[in-house]
DNA sequence: ATACTTCCGTGCGCAATCACACAGATATAG
DNA sequence: CTATATCTGTGTGATTGCGCACGGAAGTAT
C-alpha cells in the first residue's frame, strides 16, 4: 500500500476536530497522513487491522461479500466518522470489507497509540463510542431499508448520503458500482436512475451522476435517510458544533 | 411495569458468568431480578433507558418500527447477551424498540452503577464492548440477509437463533408474529413454514412450532446464521468457555 | 353446546426484482 | 483514426413477494 502524504488538516475530520485541544495535541503526534485511490481495499473481511483511519476527504464503504460473490453495503464513512471500530471494540477485525468509494485523504493512528489513548477514557473514548452507536443506527436502518423500501428510494438515500460526505453534487460512479453497493442488479439501478433523471432530480452520463434537486431527492428517498442523520446529530452534534 | 422476583442465578447470563469473580462480586450487589411477560415493551424507540438488562431466560427482540407501521427485527438477545447498549455507548437511547419475544427472567443494573463500573475499564468494559461488536455483526448480517435471501432461508435462520437462545425445540409463536419480526407478510411465512413442514424439518399447529431436524434446518438456512454464530464465538468464546 | 375469536391455508391479480441477452453509445488505448 | 473496452438502454420471461379476500379448523368464552 503506497503511502502518499497530503496536506489536509487532521481537523478536517469532524471527530478529531471535536476533541479538546489537550487531547488532540497528545494524539496528533501519532497521526499519519495517507492517501487512498478509488477501489483500494483498506481491509479485508477477517483481516487483522493495524490502523484506525480518520477520513478527511476519502469516502469508505463497508461491504459484506457473500459466499456466492454478491455484495451489499452496510454503511459508509467519511470525514464525519472513522474506520476500524473493531480495534477499540476488542475484536481486531470484522467480517466486512472496507473499500474506497471516493478517492481522497485520511489520517491513520496505529493500534497501540489508539488503544492506550482509548483506555484513558476521556472525550476521545466518549466520541469513539458515540460514533459507534451512530454507525449501528446506520447499519440498522440499512437492514430495515433493505427489507421494506424500493430500489429507487434506496438510490435517493444513497445519493444524499454521498452528497453529505462529499459536499459535491457530482459523483463519479457507474450504475454497476452503485448496484454492488445497494446489493441489487445493475439494470435495476439503471431503471431507477433513468426514472429520477426523467423527473429532473438528477442527470448522468457514463459514470458521473449529478444531483440537481436535493429537496426533491429527500422527498423521493425513504425516511431512513433523515432518521440516521438526526441520530448522528443527536449523538455527536454537541461535539461537532462546539469546535467549528 | 410489575417487578416480580425470580430465583435464576445471575450466572445464567453468559456475559455475567464470564466476569472474574472479583468484578462479579462488586457488581452483583446492584443486580436486581426481574421477570418479563410475552409482548412486554422493555423500551420504546427514543425512550430514555434506566437499566441495562442481562437476560437469563427471557428473549428480547430489537425492532424497528417504520412510519407506515411495518416492523422489522434487527437483532435478538437472550442469555448470551444484554439489552441497553446505548447506556454505555453514550447515547442513552436508540431508535429501536425492545420487545419480549419469549417470557422469562433477567437481571437489571441501574444506569449509575453500570456507568461507574464501565468507566473502570477491566474485563467488564471489555466484555460489554466485545458483545456490542458481536451485536453489530448480527445487525449487519441481518441487513445483507434482508437484501439477498429468501423468506424461507430467513425463517430457518430465525428458528435456529431461537433454538440457541431458548434451548428448546418448541416455540410459542404464530406465523403472524414471525412475519412481523422478519418484516414480511403473514402469508409468506405460512407458505415457507408449510414448505418446511412438508420436508419434515419442522411441524406446527396453531401458534407452536417444533423443530424436528436441526442439521437440515442449517442446510436450508442461509450462511448468515453460521457467520454470526462464529463471530460471537470468536469475540466472546474465550470468556464464555473459561467460566463454564 | 353455541358463538366467537384466533390461526392457518389458499387463490388471484399486481408490482418489483431477477436472470439473461444484446445493441447502441461513448470513452480510451494503441 | 481505429479497435477495444466500458457504460447504459431495453426486452423477455421467470420468480418472489405483496395486498386482498375468504374459508375452514382449532381453541375460548358464555
Amino acid at each position: 500500500m503506497p503511502v502518499t502524504k497530503h496536506t489536509d488538516s487532521a481537523l478536517d475530520n469532524h471527530l478529531l476536530a471535536a476533541l479538546p485541544e489537550e487531547e488532540f495535541e497528545r494524539l496528533s503526534v501519532d497521526l499519519e497522513p495517507v492517501t487512498f485511490a478509488l477501489g483500494q481495499v483498506i481491509y479485508e473481511s477477517g483481516e487483522q487491522l493495524e490502523y484506525l483511519y480518520f477520513p478527511t476527504t476519502v469516502i469508505i464503504s463497508l461491504l459484506y461479500i457473500m459466499e456466492n460473490g454478491s455484495t451489499a453495503e452496510i454503511a459508509m464513512a467519511g470525514n464525519d466518522g472513522l474506520v476500524g471500530i473493531a480495534l477499540f471494540m476488542g475484536g481486531s477485525t470484522t467480517p466486512s470489507r472496507a473499500v474506497v468509494q471516493s478517492a481522497g485523504n485520511a489520517y491513520r493512528l496505529r493500534t497501540k497509540a489508539l488503544q492506550s489513548t482509548f483506555g484513558r477514557g476521556g472525550v476521545f473514548q466518549n466520541i469513539l463510542l458515540r460514533y459507534t452507536q451512530a454507525l449501528m443506527t446506520q447499519i440498522s436502518q440499512t437492514a430495515v431499508c433493505n427489507r421494506l423500501h424500493s430500489v429507487e428510494q434506496q438510490l435517493c438515500r444513497w445519493l444524499l448520503i454521498n452528497y453529505d460526505l462529499l459536499q459535491s453534487n457530482k459523483l463519479i460512479m457507474t450504475h454497476e458500482l452503485i448496484a454492488n453497493m445497494l446489493g441489487v442488479r445493475r439494470e435495476g439501478v439503471s431503471i431507477a436512475a433513468g426514472h429520477l433523471q426523467k423527473k429532473g432530480l438528477i442527470k448522468y452520463v457514463r459514470g458521473t451522476i449529478t444531483m440537481l434537486d436535493h429537496k426533491a431527492l429527500e422527498i423521493a428517498a425513504c425516511e431512513c435517510y433523515q432518521v440516521v442523520k438526526d441520530e448522528y446529530d443527536r449523538l455527536l452534534g454537541k461535539y461537532i458544533s462546539k469546535n467549528r
